[in-house]
DNA sequence: AGAGCGATTGCCT
DNA sequence: GGCAATCGCTCTG
């Protein structure tokens, strides 16, 4: 049997309409859906030669944060840093954590409304070189990505970067492909958060290896 | 101005 | 299971 792993060719970018809607809907929709990074390099024998990669992965686990409860970084209002959840759904929100870490979230809702989903974990499909290379102290396949700040880490995702990146368009895309195939979603309390611990806005691909680790508390 | 803490991870026992 | 790393953001005074 081969193994499932889709085309490129195959991959279709979602449109802005698919973020302007509500929070936990976009949440659970994006189970299934694709993180493509594309990479320009540049041909060392032949400068100016284009050479691109593209990183892609399967998104298994998401949450969702809103401006109506405490949990969210949006609930104290619009500040500097969380200007980008209350602007246009389909843009990407990273916020810097804990001194060292960089989470990766979707802007969703409508333009004035502080929403958006945590990625929190994903499958490669493609590329898994260039995140193995980047995830030094993983020691099994799943520890690449299975973790927020591990595929932010693995997909080379920064603040400076990519904070406000529009992933209708930019290196960074979301995509819906042709032939996923059905799955059946899981859903619960959100991790490593004190406050509105009563919301179940996480969601997971039920059996899926690369959902992270419940730690407890 | 300063304290306290966080949507995490990795290393240690 | 415990805990250090490390800094931006929020709240308090």
């Amino acid at each position: 049997m081969d193994v499932y792993r889709p085309s490129t060719t195959h991959l279709r970018v979602l449109p802005r309409r698919f973020y302007q809607a509500s929070v936990l809907s976009v949440a659970r929709d994006l189970l299934g859906t694709y993180l493509v990074r594309t990479v320009a390099t540049r041909d060392r024998q032949e400068p100016g030669s284009g050479i691109e990669y593209r990183l892609v992965a399967r998104i298994v686990e998401t949450e969702a944060y809103h401006e109506s409860e405490p949990a969210s970084h949006s609930y104290r209002g619009i500040r500097p840093r969380t200007e980008v959840m209350f602007g246009d759904p389909g843009h990407a929100y990273v916020y810097f954590i804990y001194g060292m870490h960089y989470c990766f979230n979707v802007v969703c809702e409508a333009s004035g409304i502080g929403s958006a989903v945590l990625i929190r974990a994903v499958e490669p499909m493609h590329g898994e070189a260039v995140m193995r290379s980047r995830r030094p102290a993983a020691r099994r396949p799943q520890e690449l990505t299975n973790g927020p700040a591990k595929l932010a880490q693995a997909f080379g995702i920064t603040r400076d970067r990519d904070n406000g990146k529009d992933l209708v368009s930019s290196d960074i895309r979301i995509c819906a492909y042709r032939d996923e195939p059905a799955h059946s979603v899981n859903r619960t309390g959100r991790i490593g958060i004190t406050k509105a611990r009563d919301l179940d806005w996480r969601f997971t691909i039920a059996g899926n290896p690369y959902v992270s680790k419940k730690r407890t508390r």
